[in-house]
DNA sequence: CACACTTACGATATTCGTAAGGATT
DNA sequence: AATCCTTACGAATATCGTAAGTGTG
């Protein structure tokens, strides 16, 4: 039993013609493969659809109850298949994507913003949480992928580097070290130092980068925010991917560059290996990548603001 | 485009089934033949449904989505089926009968009681009417077929005989002729004689055996309780085919076999010519000619019981 | 190296169209 | 004679299965 969307649009063909030869055509089709494809789908359905006689061909009472199903059926498989189409055309469709809070705070909601004006029909998420837990949104599916940096374990994960981060110090602009025009990793020792949580990946790169032992860590908060308000108070210095700059866009603040060493850090657009985005998620993926360019003038925006 | 049952059986085969190989088993197909099928659906969707890696067989978002469309399609199909079942099996259908009243009153109901209890989801109809407008409704196609009388233009109808049904003379015990054990035409001339409406089959009939000019007609009824009531009360006597005779035993009448000429009609069941009927209406209709020795043997049980 | 999907390719079935047949008006 | 559906039959097409290819764990 296997009867095909064909067969029900030339089946309604002959019940609306009330003609095989019209129908046929409206099918191009043969007249003669014509009827045999309603012979076949009479046969597959064992009921008799059509009365031929010579001259006319008119429904059976089987066939009128046959046609109203095929009516609806066809109608349905319409609607499936421009469901479908909707899909493949991104006027619906469902974009999940987690960021780090710098990304989600910054460049990001630019991008979606675009995104979304092009698409109105596709509904678009955003977890804004730290570099793990995105990982873990994309690894159980619940985000289709990640910006943020790479994790120490990378299985089953693609990553494809969108941009860099450089490290710059923080301080309070009273601070000894804020007459300098940049710093190097020695400046920071004895310093008194506001870290983020082990949990952070800023962190996790600091600490590899600036032998942990002679830093001066005093206080180690969660969010940047805290930090720069320890930093605004002058308790301590911290340093701070550029990225998460704008939290840190204070009269009483005072930025600088780190030289020697030179920290840099990369944010890759990390999915699951060998599952293919969906069409909506692909092309926002592709959308962000194409406006990277744009990550720093957009903080230098959000920074001449303040 | 054209995707068949078949095409979304094998979909949510894979879909549920997560592995090609056991798909094709499922839908009794090479494991190759299948990956062409799938792979054709997607192509004519527009869109992957699977990502396959050579290890695991996943649905995309898109194939989600198609998943639950082609589950709906497929419930869809199987109801349009069995309904489709239901109606060659005849748990579902419609018969709708147009009857002389006398086999409407008489023979009829028995019949359509066993054929409504062999089929209590097929809805009858019964019009019991005048053989003039039963071969109506079967040309308008309100009625699958008419047990009646032959009409004067039966231009694309087809009568099949079902049974004959005798004359006989009706009249009031105390009547002269009720003596008489049969009667013949020449015996009813100058009786006053109760004549049904122009209309009406039996009179057309009687009309051309009976010389009407030589029957000394006095009154003209539609109904042949009137009749009935007329000749109960001796005021006329008729002659009344024998199907009808049923409104006729009362212990005041008398009824007479009418000889030479014997009149006899013949009761068609008629339908439309090149349509076949409904299979519910083909098994009523086979069910009535197997009955049909029985018309009488009702008839006696009716008369029995006055 | 075993498993699982894809590709290649010859074999098999289906489906198609032309042409002839048959029935009706 | 014209119309319209069916049947016959060779041709085109699609589908199938075996077997080889490929990538992954």
């Amino acid at each position: 039993m296997n009867i095909s969307m064909r067969d029900l649009r030339a089946f309604i063909a002959v019940a609306e013609q009330k003609n095989f030869t019209r129908a046929a055509e409206q099918c191009h089709l043969s007249q003669s493969a014509f009827s045999a494809l309603i012979q076949n789908l009479e046969s597959e359905l064992g009921v008799k659809l059509f009365a031929r006689s010579t001259r006319r061909v008119e429904l059976t009472a089987e066939g009128k109850v046959f046609a109203d199903s095929a009516n609806r059926l066809l109608v349905e498989f319409a609607l499936v298949q421009s469901e479908m189409k909707d899909h493949v055309e991104m006027r619906k469709g469902r974009v999940s994507v987690a960021a780090l809070p710098s990304l989600a705070a910054g460049w990001l909601p630019v991008v979606l913003k675009e995104f979304r004006a092009n698409h109105p029909g596709v509904s678009t998420e955003l977890a804004d949480t730290l570099s793990d837990e995105c990982l873990e949104l994309v690894r159980a599916g619940r985000a289709d992928f990640a910006l943020c940096a790479a994790g120490s374990d990378m299985a089953g994960l693609e990553a494809e580097p969108l941009c860099t981060d450089e490290f710059y110090v923080v301080m309070h602009r009273e601070h000894p070290l804020a007459r300098r025009k940049s710093l190097s990793a020695a400046d920071l020792l004895n310093q008194p130092f506001i870290h983020l949580s082990h949990t952070s990946s800023v962190r996790q790169l600091l600490d590899a980068a600036l032998h942990p032992g002679r830093i001066a860590g005093i206080m180690e908060v969660a969010h940047l925010a805290s930090v720069a308000s320890l930093v605004g108070n002058n308790i301590g210095i911290s340093v701070i991917p550029f990225l998460a700059l704008f939290q840190f866009s204070h009269p009483d603040l005072v930025i600088r560059p780190l030289k020697e060493p030179k920290i840099v850090r990369t944010i890759y657009a990390i999915r699951l290996a060998d599952r293919p985005l969906s069409v909506a998620a692909e092309a926002f993926l592709a959308l962000l990548k194409k406006r990277r360019s744009k990550i720093r003038s957009e903080l230098g925006k959000d920074e001449r603001r303040h």
